[in-house]
DNA sequence: TATTATAATTAGAATAATTCTAATTATTGA
DNA sequence: TCAATAATTAGAATTATTCTAATTATAATA
């Protein structure tokens, strides 16, 4: 079973009971492999690595459980092009910068100056829900 | 016929000769399309518009079309979440708001100063190609 | 201008990520 | 413990897009 530390679990619970949604086993560990893993799963990841936990778990339930995770605020999609979604906890904010070399997406850090910048340029009328800054090209990571 | 103007003419075909690819009717007409309408237009808006012109146009050409636009930096693609991707020109360069509401897409004047300064937050080894600024939300606009 | 090589278009089939459907199972509150 | 409700499941359906193979158009050359 995957672990989620103490605070995120507490988290988990709370978020969850916010919108009167059930912690069920297939949630918490869905969330738990988007907090353990750091590198953006997808869908499908997060399917292949749940099965190992959870092996009757199925492909909609991932799905599912992702949409809940992501309607209580636990979780974010990123999408890059038509690329499949990719998921990651909203506990750090941040802007992404996807390698086309490598279909991967790295996390860039976002000054806050700067992210309230970019929203100022909103003019009056616009009511903003999010805000995404995405950079594509290539990298030298290696990791 | 649709009709680009004398510049957006001329600029369609020295980018295309750029790359060696053809100034067909599809492709000028599918880049007309583009340039006129100014709200972002969906694979199937332009497919439903350019039939009207040349009504043996096929889907699959609209996507080639606007595939060979693209490649040779006379239109942009913009994806929102996984909604259809929505095509403009490369003319101007801006930020996008999405408004939940009615599924519509608005520009947002981006600073050039701004712009540098969110560039400059890429740590060396990144290879900038595109950088994008999107928001979502609702909007008051009911144009 | 006629010919040839190459590129583009076309219709329809295929694909891939995601969503839907209906039946079953689990959870919660009384 | 029981009833009501919500979540899970398998598999079918959907949707935007891409692929395939045949046909047609374009451009370069003789």
């Amino acid at each position: 079973m995957m672990q989620l530390s103490e605070t995120d679990k507490k988290r988990f619970n709370e978020q969850l009971k916010r919108l009167q949604l059930r912690p069920t086993k297939q949630r918490e560990t869905v969330y738990a492999l988007v907090c353990t893993y750091e590198n953006h799963l997808s869908a499908d990841q997060i399917f292949a690595l749940s099965k190992k936990i959870l092996p009757s778990i199925s492909l909609a339930t991932v799905y599912n459980c992702l949409e809940s995770l992501v309607e209580c605020d636990l979780v974010r999609e990123i999408n890059f092009g038509r690329r499949p979604t990719r998921y990651e906890t909203t506990l750090r904010e941040h802007a992404h910068f996807y390698c086309n070399d490598r279909d991967e997406l790295h996390d860039i850090e976002l000054p806050k100056a700067i992210r309230e910048q970019i929203i100022s340029i909103l003019p009056k009328g616009f009511n903003l829900e999010t805000m995404n800054v995405k950079f594509t090209g290539t990298c030298d990571c290696h990791d």
